[in-house]
DNA sequence: TTTAATCGGCACTAGTTTAGTGCTCTTTTC
DNA sequence: GAAAAGAGCACTAAACTAGTGCCGATTAAA
């Protein structure tokens, strides 16, 4: 029922975290690396899943890793240059809401049968642009700010 | 991966379909009853699956059904009263996004354990709505209308 | 140089959801 | 009464999700 996973839900949940940290630290400041461990031991979440959703982040070219002792994950730009829609790309693939509405124009998984007739390709191609319009236009930054004005959340929508 | 069901697909193949067929009749005229059978005659999709979807739609309140010999189904309102988020909502259920993020704002399924600390649960729920408020403003008649600028599909979101 | 912390990759299990089918009952027209 | 059509219940198989286990590679520190 247009749900996201749970592996998305826990990387949302330490970019979130990641990202109040990074604002609360002096701009001039370099951003320091954060463990999975040290993340799971904040939240609730399962240690293992939480590590497979960073695995994937730094996978889409949002967190940066530093391996050994010491290492971690940081964000690999300031929280208002990544988008929603890069995350949740990341973590589980660009959102296709049917099975034959890949972002490429043309079919999907071995040929779609209604397709020579199907009334609803295009107009379900649009819905999904409008969806993915909307997911590119919430930065990270807007996630994290909790006093933001929930309109705010979708000023770059329209 | 934030995709619609394969009943919502048949669904909405068969409600575009009858909308068109509504719209090429006089205005004056009172809607036929279309059958499950004769809509899977037209569309290869397995007609037991559209048949179910129907009468989702007949619970959901989006069509009526007529029993017995020449009975079937119909649009209970005009194509331009009827919001993809009503249909897509008597389908699957109205859209969740995440396990816990429900339409009612308190929690869901026995309680989660990050909700505590959770720093996502408020903007998921933003999020939530925005989607929501894009299915809302999408009509019936807009998704039948083929030759409709793709913008237009969007006009009621902002 | 040994140890331990940390990321990285592969594989596996159990549970849930989805897709699709079968059968029977009720209603209604002919 | 026969046939067409919706309504309801139950079932199976495949796919996906959530979560875990194990081990290898890398690196700072003791």
């Amino acid at each position: 029922m247009l749900r996201l996973t749970k592996r998305t839900e826990y990387g949302l949940i330490a970019l979130v975290h990641m990202a109040e940290l990074a604002a609360a630290r002096p701009a001039e400041a370099e951003a320091e690396v954060i463990s999975a461990r040290a993340i799971g031991d904040i939240f609730p979440v399962p240690k293992r899943m939480l590590a497979e959703a960073l695995k994937h982040l730094q996978q889409g070219g949002i967190l940066e890793s530093t391996r050994g002792v010491r290492g971690g994950y940081r964000l690999s730009r300031s929280a208002d240059q990544i988008s929603l829609g890069e995350i949740v790309s990341a973590l589980e693939g660009p959102p296709t809401l049917t099975s034959c509405a890949g972002l490429g124009a043309a079919s999907a998984d071995g040929g779609c049968e209604v397709e020579p007739v199907c009334p609803i390709r295009s107009p379900l191609a649009r819905l999904r642009t409008g969806i993915w319009t909307l997911f590119e236009g919430v930065t990270l930054q807007a996630l994290a700010d909790r006093s933001a004005d929930p309109t705010g959340l979708f000023s770059a929508t329209g």
